[in-house]
DNA sequence: GCAAGGTTTCTACTGAATGTAGAAACTTGG
DNA sequence: CCAAGTTTCTACATTCAGTAGAAACCTTGC
C-alpha cells in the first residue's frame, strides 16, 4: 500500500500543494507545466485513470456532485509521510532500536526541534 | 528502491535474524518451516533468483569464493528501516512538520526513549 | 581424467501495478 | 433533443515479483 508511481506521485504533489480541490483538466494542465514534464500534455483520461486509482488507494477523494468532479488529497503530505514512516517501522519488533539510529542520523537542528516537540513543545499537531 | 515483495521480505527477515551468512539451500529450508509458508518447499532456484535480485538492490552481498555461495544482509534490519524512513522523509521539504506529527503518534514509552536518546542518552548507535 | 551430483546462471512464464489513452457511455445547457 | 464536455470501460505496454526448468558450471571420488 506504499509505493506510488511517478505520475501518481506528481498528481499527489499537485493536490498536496493546492488547498482547493482540483479538476482533472486543471491537473493535466498543471502537469504539463510542471518541471519534470517538459510541455508534455497527457490525455485527460490518463489523469482521470490515475485519479481513480489514487481514490481506490484512499489517497484522494472526489466531489461527485459538481460536474467536473473535483479531487482533493485525503491526507496532508505530512500525514502521508508519517504513515509511510510508520509502515516502515511497523514491520520491526524493536522500534526503539530503529528510533535510536534514526535520531542518530538527523541534523542538530532537527534534533533540537524534536526535543522541543517532545517537551510538550507542540506546534500544530492533530492526533493522526 | 523501496518495496520488497513477500518472498524477498521473508528472505531478508531470515538473513537479518541470523548472524552467519546463509546458503540458498539453508534459506529454502528455513523458508519451508517459517510460519507463513506451511511446509511449502520452494525450488532452490527460486531462492537463488530472489537472492540475485536482492543483491542487485544492494540489500544482500554474497561470498562467491565458497562453493555454496553464502549470503548475508548488507545492512541490519534497523539500518534498513531507517533508510526507508528517510526515503519517505526525503521527498518532503518540511521535515520538521513531519517529525512533529510523527512524534505525536508514538507511544509515551517511545517518546520517553526518544527523549533519553536525544539527551546523549545513547545506547548502541554507530554512525549510519 | 572424468563422470556424477550439487551449484549457479539463463531464460521464461505468470500475475499485479502503473503509464497511457481510445471508445463508449453519460450529463446538461441551450 | 443534441452537441460538447465529462466520466467510465476497456486495453495495451512495461516493469516488478514469484516461480522454476534447462543449461552451464564446478568439484570430488574413483
Amino acid at each position: 500500500m506504499a509505493t506510488l508511481g511517478d505520475l501518481e506521485r506528481a498528481v499527489m504533489d499537485l493536490l498536496w500543494d493546492s488547498p482547493e480541490a482540483q479538476t482533472a483538466n486543471g491537473l493535466r494542465d498543471a502537469l504539463a507545466e510542471s518541471a519534470s514534464a517538459d510541455g508534455k500534455e497527457l490525455a485527460v483520461t490518463t489523469v482521470l485513470t490515475v485519479l481513480a486509482r489514487l481514490e481506490k488507494k484512499n489517497l484522494v477523494s472526489r466531489e461527485r456532485d459538481t460536474r467536473p468532479h473535483r479531487y482533493r488529497a485525503v491526507m496532508t503530505r505530512e500525514e502521508h509521510t508519517v504513515e509511510l514512516m510508520n509502515d516502515a517501522l511497523g514491520t520491526v519488533m524493536d522500534r526503539e532500536a530503529v528510533l535510536a539510529r534514526f535520531i542518530g542520523g538527523i541534523s542538530d537542528d532537527e534534533a533540537a526541534a524534536l526535543r522541543r516537540l517532545l517537551d510538550g513543545g507542540r506546534a500544530d499537531e492533530q492526533p493522526a
